[in-house]
DNA sequence: TTGTAAGCGTTATCAC
DNA sequence: GTGATAACGCTTACAA
């Protein structure tokens, strides 16, 4: 025993145990063909000893370290932490760890995070961000979620422009003809803007007027309360139609609204954006646009690990679908 | 230039730039004392050649990578999300990263999560696992949320006995007489348990009889469904006051009961537990026995990161509070 | 104080 | 196929 029992095993004490040499250990572990007498020893020696592949060491010889790395707003809300746990078990699937980080929509812990992780050597970063300039390694694979961020940088969203659309049709179809569209947002301009433009382009195209409002996040919903207020005359509500760009948006504004004595979906109707759902269940919050969180998922694993780097869209839109979730008048 | 210049620059390039010695580089970042105009010019040539240091590296050499892993259930549960992103939050403000990995409550999973990571050489692991007997190496510090795993390694909870008490002591001052406990769960022997026993204890000491229903969480909601409408005579409820052992699950008996035409909180009172909140505002879904989450994560990472490991608490049971959410009759 | 040199555990390149 | 041996980038005695 050359080697303090505490400490864990090297391929080493591998060779030594099997009696091979330590390249020969290597190639095992690397499935580089070897002696199938070899291996089995090398592998019975391995088990033996509780060995383990140290992947820092590896990864300092191969400038590979199997490691992402996500760089997230935070895991409290539903929707990002939904994302979150499909891109970790779309990574774990690939053979990838994933380092998670957490930024707290704060754009200087947004660089602290990629610096971080930058020193870690991860193979490749997934970032959901607020700070339209970050400073990133161009040679890094980066893949942004909702945001383009700058060229070379693929961006994957959901279908936003279609699902404005997708929600001003059907509040249409359902027989709404005084639309408002509601928005809360960071004030930054992302992928989910589109919402609005999708909206817009709908109403446009059936000739159906609407009023929108927008309000940064830090102004919380009390200007959303005061125009709510102005826009119902002895009891009826100025609007039968209301698309938020969120669903905690719409769940917010739904709460209001009865509060004043106007109904929903019977006085009017509602549709959010995200699809989100209570707990672990299937139940939504809202009538809603649900966003393809598996698919965002795969798609934006699958464009971190490509090989090929050289020729990457740079925007990538996946479907939503509708889903009535008791906001609106159709069947749950 | 020796170094192709796509490659990350090493302490050598900037030991070159700034024409010093490489050891006066390592110990400028090592924070070990250096002559002042020394650490100024390293500084400066890091800086210019964006030099960061390689982690693997140095793990490699210290056998410490400043990681640290989460073995977790899933993300998509908000009580499990709330608390991951307490426990990245917190190692992130030591300095550490956390490498995430989900297990989808599958034991098989857990295992291979821990020696995905134990080959990472992380430096602590956080878990919340369902597996009794995982094969965790003993020096490898490890905490477990809400299970007691085995000798050696301390586990943080709730204070689950003390919230099943204060969750019938509520209901009882409430005015409840008939009292129900409902039970949902994996069938693995966890802390939350206490939920129950605290619940007894009080019934008991207060010399109230209570029934009481568990299911296992294959089992769905049906068994809860045939148990409701068995105990409905006439329109009326056998019991006036329920604890149920999640928010989850108390929030689908809600639902079921008011689709029998029992009102809550109005014909019975109920009680869940976690403290889940909807989105990320501060809405509660119920009535609840709120869980200390943040500082469940403080206590949990200060444990991990203890250097002293030779005296750790078996367990620790963090306080509780009851926080009215709508279905008992005190005010919101 | 500063510089030098020996490894940490792997991989990869060679002769064999 | 197999088995020495030189890196990978860093830390850390130890010598200057």
């Amino acid at each position: 025993m050359t080697r303090k029992s505490t400490a864990a095993p090297t391929m080493k004490d591998v060779a030594a145990e099997a009696g091979v040499a330590l390249g020969t250990v290597s190639k095992v572990f690397n499935n580089i063909p070897v002696g199938e007498e070899y291996r089995v020893r090398v592998l019975d020696a391995a088990h033996k000893l509780g060995y383990r592949v140290n992947s820092y060491a590896r990864g300092l010889k191969t400038n590979k370290t199997n490691t992402a790395a996500l760089v997230w707003p935070t895991l409290w809300h539903p929707f990002f932490a939904s994302l979150a746990d499909a891109i970790v078990g779309c990574l774990m699937k690939r053979g990838y760890r994933t380092i998670v980080t957490i930024t707290n929509y704060d754009s200087q812990a947004e660089q602290r995070c990629i610096d971080l992780v930058r020193q870690n050597k991860v193979d490749g970063i997934i970032a959901l961000t607020y700070n339209p300039d970050l400073d990133v390694d161009p040679d890094l694979p980066f893949v942004s979620i909702d945001r383009h961020f700058k060229a070379g940088v693929p961006c994957v969203a959901s279908d936003n422009f279609s699902g404005g659309q997708l929600a001003a049709a059907k509040l249409i179809e359902l027989g709404c003809r005084r639309l408002l569209f509601l928005r809360r947002g960071s004030g930054v301009a992302g992928e989910a803007d589109k919402r609005r433009m999708g909206f817009e382009a709908a109403c446009r195209e059936k000739d159906l007027p609407f009023d929108s409002l927008y309000l940064l996040d830090e102004a919380g919903f009390d200007p959303f309360d005061a125009f709510l207020a102005e826009h119902i005359h002895g009891g009826v509500f100025d609007y039968d139609g209301i698309f938020c760009n969120t669903d905690r948006l719409c769940y917010e504004i739904q709460k209001r609204l009865e509060g004043l004595g106007i109904h929903v979906p019977a006085d009017v109707q509602m549709i959010g954006y995200d699809g989100i759902r209570k707990f672990d269940s299937d139940e939504l919050f809202c009538s809603t646009i649900i966003q393809p969180v598996d698919q965002m998922a795969q798609t934006a694993v699958d464009l971190l690990l490509d090989d090929d780097r050289s020729s990457l869209p740079a925007l990538i839109c996946l479907p939503v679908r509708y889903q009535p979730g008791g906001t609106t008048r159709d069947s749950v």
